[in-house]
DNA sequence: CTGTTAGCGCGTTCAA
DNA sequence: TTGAACGCGCTAACAG
């Protein structure tokens, strides 16, 4: 009913200037084959008018429409947000916008959503899981390009990025070993991530190239604070001399440096922490702030954004791609800082 | 290149199922006019193409996209997701998707994020600010129905959600004088906030009304753990009687616990306090448990995709609308909880 | 009940 | 250098 009320259209434009339609096209798209008093005329038009080209009509031409889906299954996971944040970033410097839906880890509504993207000639699609482990391909073929943030597809022929949990755990042991450390906990969080065991192997590599046997077996738990503080003290119980801890989040870390400087211990001088996941709110906030691992999130949106816009382009990538990731040091271990 | 890969048309439906185009949109859409075996034959060649209609066309011909824009400011902020989550939410259950564009809380970003909204012919547009407190709206007449999110626009004939900060002090007050809390302090955030005046403001009123006089006057610092702390004890200073605590934000009220027990008083024994946001990660992992109150942000987002429904019907809002919050009760104010 | 025609806004032939 | 005509995929009006 108020569809004429949107905005001027190129007949507008054309009009007001009096040419053509295909002139005052041609004359806005910098077209050569236009006399430069016509394009002036035609451009005082359009700015006149506030023209704003359609990109439903050119995107019904080209079959390519500019934007893309961002399908994730947990809105309210504080991972999902930086890759969002990285992959807007990214296409927005572009003209590329992007279609957000959250498909609540539910499958049926995925596939809602999904049917919902692909009639709006989305040109692409990156989903983000939820967690860091290995997720199924989104079923039906999808006729457009994925790509899979955070949680890589099951599917070795899918293209797929996420952050290297191995090395973060490697980061962490040896920055312990490189400040001094020899008797080292490792406290994690919930046995049935796969990323959690990552970040041990990680850890253990490293402590093994060092010549370093931890005090004790990684406790597994869950990714609490409550957690945190409860292996914490249980690792002091029986390793009173433990001098360094390695913690699987930053919510775990946070738990332990309190119950460790509960229990009297200094910080880092007796025992030094690391956290995983830099999350701020928590790292900043802990006392003394949290050095932790910060796994380039944002940068990881952006890389997908990328492999998506390539593959679009026609240069589809395949198989997962790790991303580094980077120890940031804080107080929890260095005194000085 | 590929625009022809993307999918079958309603042209490659009609064909196989030996009809003309029209009858098969008829029969697609439920028009009446159509024989039924004539309608199964077109589902049937449909399903099997895995026919999806291509909203750009059908958008093209009605002037509605049945899409709309989320124009945040800030990303980052904890406070735009729960926002955008109800929005999304309130629009997934209908046939709108949301473009996601994030201006980085830069003015000219935005008004270029504005223009490929407007390009990409969104039906409507939930501006989101970084803070509570009220913003410009949005420059050059969008010429589409506009909704303000948590920032209201300072222009009251714009339409406005945002949470009601008063009524949260208020609730706040309330909750310790109904447990029986008479020598009560406020500390509060960084002063520059107007919600951090209005949530003063609330509690203040509602001490009054009950007869209560704080025990000082409220502390505006910044909202951090360590500010919570720091101005926990100097109440505790001054007033060594304070039997609660309302604080600006749950980083504060976290803070303020934290450096309450550790002087020696039992929560909520001895003092009660109580936070605001309900920012279940700190929260939960306090020592006890915080109580708080919620601004129900969520319902924020999903108030505001439903006015902004309404406008694009026909039935625009004007005015800012205030949304109630909640208290939640946990362990830092009751104990048998 | 079904098919033909027109046109949404745009870019691109091709002819003038 | 400019303009008329066509078509992208779809739906609504009308004709059969």
């Amino acid at each position: 009913m108020t569809a004429k009320a949107r905005g001027a259209t190129l007949g507008d434009v054309a009009k007001l200037a009096g040419v053509s339609i295909a002139t005052a096209s041609k004359a806005l798209n910098g077209r050569a084959q236009v006399r430069d008093s016509t394009r002036e005329k035609v451009f005082r038009a359009a700015s006149a008018l506030d023209f704003v080209p359609n990109a439903l009509a050119r995107g019904l031409l080209f079959g390519q429409s500019g934007t893309v889906g961002l399908l994730t299954s947990d809105l309210e996971g504080r991972f999902s947000l930086p890759i969002m944040m990285g992959a807007e970033d990214a296409f927005g410097a572009g003209s590329t916008s992007v279609f957000l839906c959250d498909a609540r880890g539910d499958p049926i509504r995925e596939q809602h959503q999904l049917k919902a993207l692909l009639s709006r000639q989305v040109d692409g699609l990156i989903v983000v899981g939820a967690r860091p482990d290995p997720r199924e391909p989104l079923s039906g073929d999808a006729s457009v390009p994925v790509v899979y943030a955070y949680s890589p597809s099951t599917d070795p022929q899918d293209c797929s990025v996420t952050s290297d949990n191995v090395e973060s755990g490697r980061l962490a042991a040896e920055h312990l070993v490189a400040i001094g450390r020899g008797r080292i906990g490792i406290i994690t969080g919930d046995p049935s991530y796969g990323a959690a065991h990552d970040r041990v192997e990680g850890a253990l590599e490293a402590l093994a190239r060092a010549g370093v046997t931890p005090v004790a077996e990684p406790l597994f738990g869950s990714w609490s604070e409550g957690w945190g503080r409860g292996a914490a003290r249980a690792l002091l119980d029986q390793h009173p001399d433990v001098d360094g801890v390695i913690c699987g989040s930053d919510q775990i870390a946070r738990g332990a440096v309190d119950a460790l400087r509960e229990e009297g211990r200094s910080i880092p001088g007796d025992v030094a922490v690391v956290g995983h996941d830099n999350w701020e709110i928590l790292s900043t906030g802990s006392r003394p702030p949290l050095t932790t691992i910060d796994m380039n999130l944002q940068e990881l949106g952006r890389r997908a954004a990328n492999l998506l816009f390539d593959a679009i382009g026609g240069n589809p990538s395949h198989g997962v791609e790790k991303l580094p990731c980077r120890l940031v040091v804080r107080g929890s271990t260095l005194s000085t800082v």
